[in-house]
RNA sequence: GGUUCCUUAGCCGAGUGGUUAGGCGGCGGUCUGCAAAACCGUAUACGGCGGUUCGAAUCCGCCAGGAACCUCCA
């Protein structure tokens, strides 16, 4: 029996219960990056939204067919019809080839995500991997009417889509308001209203992606890919849609408009955004220049970050806060992302060496109502991690002698942690002994910490401070705890 | 300018009509040769002013401050 689940859908503006089209399946698309800079913190958001959305699913018993793009053509630069190519641009500077440039960026995308261990999607298509269904569905629309061809690129004829159809609906436009907005900017386009979007554009020149098509030797318009490619792999009509709330428009609203002129029905069942990473209280995106590459948060190698952020760090960071919910970044809020994911691996570690009793005083059935309720409500992780940390709170009691915890709850528990914070929550140990790097290094320091417990014992607190104070200088933490000495290396 | 949204303790962040969110930090304690770590306990709150209500951080109005989208964006 698959749980229920409610989702927040944009464009109904309140939670719905999900009720897939075809019983225990779910079809989710999500717009992945345009690979024309380093994938930074925005990236990772989106990502791990949607990410924790197709593990929960997955848990809860779907099987899903995640679909997430690499939009690797046709974006025009801020001079909106008279543009340059983004990506054609980018190359230009670097002097690589446009398909260089996408494979570089491709691939620190694909190393970040893995990093921030991401489950890989099902499919994840290229748009310049699919020109010819773009082709297809831009003929679709001229077909349907709700397009024209003017000067060799091909326009959505949005006036004339919204007469007879609802345009502006999910991202909360009216169409009178954005026609007053935009004609005034309306020069001597080829565009019949400043609202068109282009489909097909055609080249100029200088232009070094281009494709031919019946128009002209161009490349399809931005919003085109995800109508095509969607379709493509889960159907004209499909469960999820997801991406930045930045997409709402015009991307999203546009891809709406297109699917429903292009099959004669609505693509979209549920469209779910993630809101944007602010830094001190602004929008954090390239444009602005105020993004930090998720590399650097790896590394600690920017001038606003006053150390190095773990992946798993970054991940915690974002699942202790809502998806719907600006997040701001600090220094401080990552510190202490860190220091409580620590807290939370270390008392998962500890389940099984849990003593067990005859009886037990840990509700493990109640946290975990409480955790499967929080994330069933629309994915709301900080409730389910709070659920954990109350978990985190009675293991830590039982292993001080001052709970008990029965055979059968232990393992309750075991199974409830391991389900939440590796499967769902994503989460994996970065500790460096624990992924068991350097054995002969374990076994020097295991040899030094033989030596200062010989000196200890000798109450020769000299020589006992001084291993301890010089292994601290090189990056050690030595911990004497009550069962014993343990060390690790930090970074 | 238009549309939409936000304002919760030192920081980050849930909640959304009556019941402890949680994390980090602070403070107190346990442990320790000392310290650190670990663990336990604990205090501090709902931007301002009105209204509705038996009762509002939660609903409504006004004001202040901030943000997003309207152009490429996660």
């Amino acid at each position: 029996m698959i749980q229920e689940i409610q989702i927040y859908n944009t464009l109904t503006r309140k939670k719905e219960v999900f009720e897939p089209l075809a019983a225990g399946k779910v079809g989710l698309y999500v717009c992945g990056p345009t690979v024309y800079g380093p994938p930074h913190l925005g990236h990772a958001r989106s990502a791990i939204t949607f990410d924790l959305l197709f593990r929960y699913l997955k848990q809860i018993g779907y099987q899903v067919r995640y679909v997430r793009n690499i939009t690797d053509v046709g974006h025009l630069v801020a001079d909106a019809d008279e543009g340059e190519d983004k990506i054609a641009k980018q190359a230009k500077l670097d002097e690589l080839e446009p398909m260089e440039v996408v494979q570089k960026y491709t691939n620190m995308y694909h190393q970040a995500m893995a990093l921030l261990n991401l489950d890989s999607p099902s499919i994840e298509p290229r748009a310049s991997g699919h020109i010819i269904e773009q082709i297809e569905e831009v003929k679709k629309i001229l077909a349907s009417g709700y397009a024209y061809e003017s000067n060799g690129s091909v326009y959505f004829d949005v006036e004339k889509f919204a007469s007879e159809n609802e345009y502006g609906k999910l991202s909360g436009r009216k169409i009178e308001d954005l026609i007053s907005n935009t004609r005034t900017l309306d020069g001597q386009s080829e565009k019949r209203s400043g609202l068109d979007f282009a489909i097909w554009k055609k080249a100029q020149p200088e232009h070094l992606m281009h494709w031919p098509s019946p128009w002209s030797e161009g490349f399809p318009g931005w919003h085109i890919e995800c109508t095509a490619m969607s379709c493509k792999y889960l159907g004209e009509t499909f469960d999820i849609h997801g991406g930045g709330m930045d997409l709402t428009f015009p991307h999203h609203e546009a891809e709406m408009a297109q699917s429903l002129a292009a099959h004669g029905k609505p693509a979209v069942r549920y469209w779910m955004h993630n809101n944007m990473i602010t830094l001190n209280g602004q929008k954090m995106g390239k444009s602005l220049g105020n993004a930090i590459s998720l590399e650097e948060f790896f590394s600690g190698n920017h001038p606003l970050l006053e150390k190095a952020y773990s992946p798993m760090t970054i991940r915690f960071f974002m699942l202790q806060a809502h998806y719907r919910s600006t997040l701001d970044f600090s220094n401080e809020a990552l510190q202490a992302s860190e220091k409580g994911l620590e807290r939370l691996m270390k008392a998962v570690s500890k389940i099984n060496s849990l003593p067990v009793s005859e009886s037990s005083t840990i509700p493990v059935s109640e946290i975990a109502a409480n955790c499967f309720a929080a994330m069933s409500d629309d994915l709301n992780s900080p409730i389910a991690i709070a659920g954990l940390f109350e978990g985190v709170k009675l293991i830590n009691s039982v292993a001080d002698g001052k709970s008990t915890i029965s055979a059968d709850d232990r393992d309750a528990l075991n199974r409830l942690f391991h389900a939440f914070v590796f499967d769902i929550f994503g989460f994996k140990a970065e500790n460096q002994l624990e992924s068991g790097t350097s054995e002969v290094l374990s076994e020097v320091v295991d040899l030094l910490m033989k030596l200062r417990a010989e000196a200890k014992a000798n109450k020769d607190w000299a020589t006992s401070d001084k291993i301890r104070n010089e292994l601290a200088a090189i990056g050690f933490d030595i911990k004497d705890g009550k069962e014993g000495v343990s060390w690790e290396l930090k970074k």
